[in-house]
RNA sequence: CGGGACGUAGCUCAGCCUGGUCAGAGCGUCGCCUUUGGGUGGCGAAGGCCGGUGGUUCGAAUCCACCCGUCCCGACCA
């Protein structure tokens, strides 16, 4: 096939949106896949819809070998299904009424419609079932960002899985696990697959697929080994031990005055940060107000400590600081402090410098245990360089995009919703389910991401919307449309530039799109009949005879 | 939802502080010429309710108020 590169829509940009900071935003802007609409809504101009529907097609393959059977529900959704799984009244729910005020919804995920179908499964013996579309996704996103990193509509492959027993659930979970890391992989994506914060939800099992990329909304831990890979939300790395200064018998109080940051105090002292802590008091949700501490170079994790919690919480207000420790921010400790105090572990052994509660002094030779008595939990922030906890190798952290999740569902929606079947004991059962989700969009914005140089975007095969762009230079219009017409009975998809462009152009263009190679006729090709191959990603040059395109790879 | 910034031509922006030759530039687009292996050079042209509404003023892109929109940081995120 052979698309020629005057009929197209094709409006590459010299310059990026001013608005734009994330590389695949820029870039797939300025190349001319995809446009703005409104926040977070994004059409897919020729080439833009090219790599997704390439991306759908890896994906939908992998789904298919694992036995999952594609089908389409409707966006368009009755509330009542929402309502009966209570989800409706969630914020970032889109909802709409019919002329006669019945109310919709459009979903931001499908579980209640295919759990709505899945009724109809009846017996054990037509399990298990694993189904999936492609279908627009709407979420009222209180902040779209970063071109198409965080949208308001976008399409997603999700499926679900429909099993008799919790033993099916983990196999069905597991295939798809697999089929999403070969989903990536022929992506040509680098991929991380970690645990997932299973949140509020609690309980049950959910993993992401993360790709480090210079922009996203994940932050993924690894280790320099390969052996460890976690969200850092759930990431626990192993910080380097303090240099403690010599242990006192009881808390001394040392005069700072002015002195309110860890360096500060660090440097005023002469200590090591690592031997100081830090007191964060936060109010929970019931109004009780807890004091988390955490080593002075370390930083707070809000989701540890949410999840120790088992409640959010907000940070106390300098009233109640006075109220509850008759000091302000900066000199508080845990020492005389009458309430719930939550140490991270590495408090639990040596002597740390605190807060007095006493503006302007602090106490050294503070000891978990002695001097107060927390309880101990990780609540600290993992951080670049910590050690590995598998293997003590050097922990990376990193930014990072979520390309896929699969989560183990349960009963969660097949109760509500009267999804049960006749098990071989004769008994009704609610369906087993578990939840996969794809985004198609993501998956091309973290590939360009991936694969770019400052020329543009380097497309891996797999999901480069053309194989090959041929640039026709002036006079060679006639080589340059053969050589399209051998490389398009190879079997290859041909951009063929015949744009009436000057050279430079034509090659800025062609770096910028990133088709895996360029195919070059021109003067030279008018002397000896050969064009020029290059590869875009390593810009390796060959003179080839028209007759032999197609051949090589 | 809190904090910040921005909104002038298709794109990138200047002009605004200090109201009155302020409707501007570059790129792009169109026509002609030039020529053509990395965004060429020349000549000519089209293109803007200066985000919207109200106010101040003799006069508003410029000052004020409100609204809308977009982006960034944070909160939130199946």
């Amino acid at each position: 096939m052979i698309a020629r590169a005057s009929q197209l829509f094709l409006p590459t940009l010299r310059d990026a949106p001013a608005d734009a900071e994330a590389v695949s935003h820029k870039l797939l802007v300025r190349g001319g896949f995809i446009r703005q609409v409104s926040a977070g809504l994004w059409t897919f101009l020729p080439l833009g819809w090219r790599v997704h529907r390439k991306i759908e097609q890896i994906v939908r393959e992998e789904m298919d070998a694992i036995g999952a059977q594609e089908m389409l529900a409707p966006v368009l959704t009755p509330a009542e299904l929402w309502q009966r799984t209570e989800r409706f009244d969630a914020p970032e729910v889109f909802k709409l009424e019919d002329r006669s005020g019945r109310p919709f919804v459009l979903p931001l995920s499908h579980e209640e419609t295919l759990t709505f179908h899945a009724a109809e499964l009846q017996s054990y013996r037509q399990l298990p079932q694993s189904w999936y579309h492609f279908q627009t996704k709407d979420r009222d996103e209180p902040r779209p960002k970063a071109g198409l990193l965080r949208v308001r509509e976008f399409i997603m492959k999700d499926s679900y899985s429909f099993d008799r027993d919790e033993a099916g659930l983990d196999v069905s979970y597991r295939r798809h696990g697999e089929a999403y890391a070969r989903i990536f992989a022929r992506c040509g994506l680098e991929f991380y697959r970690v645990q997932a914060e299973s949140g509020l939800m609690g309980g049950s099992e959910s993993e992401d697929f993360l790709a480090p990329a210079g922009a996203g909304e994940n932050v993924l831990v690894t280790c320099v080994n390969g052996d460890y890979a976690a969200d850092m939300d759930a990431a626990s790395g192993v910080p380097r031990p303090p240099e403690f200064p010599p242990p006192l018998a009881a808390p001394q109080e040392v005069e700072t005055p002015g002195v309110t940051t860890i360096e500060a105090l660090a440097e005023f002292l002469g200590i090591d940060p690592a031997a100081t802590s830090k007191a964060m008091p936060v109010v929970t949700s019931d109004g009780t107000l807890v004091l988390a501490l955490v080593r002075g170079d370390d930083r707070l994790s809000e989701d540890k400590l949410m999840g120790e919690l088992e409640s959010d919480f907000r940070p106390a207000t300098d009233e109640e600081i006075r109220a509850a420790f008759g000091a302000s921010g900066g000199s508080l400790g845990p020492v005389g402090f009458k309430g719930r105090v939550i140490a991270d572990e590495t408090l639990r052994e040596g002597q740390f410098v605190a807060g007095a509660n006493r503006d302007g002094w602090h106490l050294r030779g503070v000891q978990a245990g002695r001097d107060y008595e927390p309880e101990f939990a990780d609540i600290r922030a993992t951080k670049e360089d910590d050690a590995c906890p598998r293997c003590g190798g050097r922990l990376h952290v990193q930014t990072a995009i979520e390309l896929g999740h699969i989560f183990k569902l349960g009963t969660r929606y097949s109760v509500p919703l009267g999804a049960t079947f006749l098990d071989e004991d004769g008994r009704q059962k609610p369906l087993v389910m578990g939840s996969y989700g794809i985004g198609p969009g993501r998956v091309m914005a973290a590939v360009v991401e991936q694969h770019h140089d400052e020329h543009g975007i380097a497309w891996p095969a797999s999901v480069a919307p053309y194989d090959a762009h041929v640039v026709a230079l002036p006079g060679a219009e006639e080589i340059a449309l053969r050589a399209a017409e051998a490389l398009s009975a190879a079997g290859k998809d041909v951009l063929l530039d015949d744009r009436d462009l000057r050279a430079g152009e034509k090659f800025a263009d062609a770096d910028l799109i990133g088709c895996p190679v360029r195919v070059t006729a021109g003067r030279k090709s008018l002397e000896d009949g050969k064009v020029d191959v290059r590869e875009r990603a390593t810009g390796a040059e060959t003179r080839l005879d028209v007759a032999d395109l197609g051949k090589e790879p």
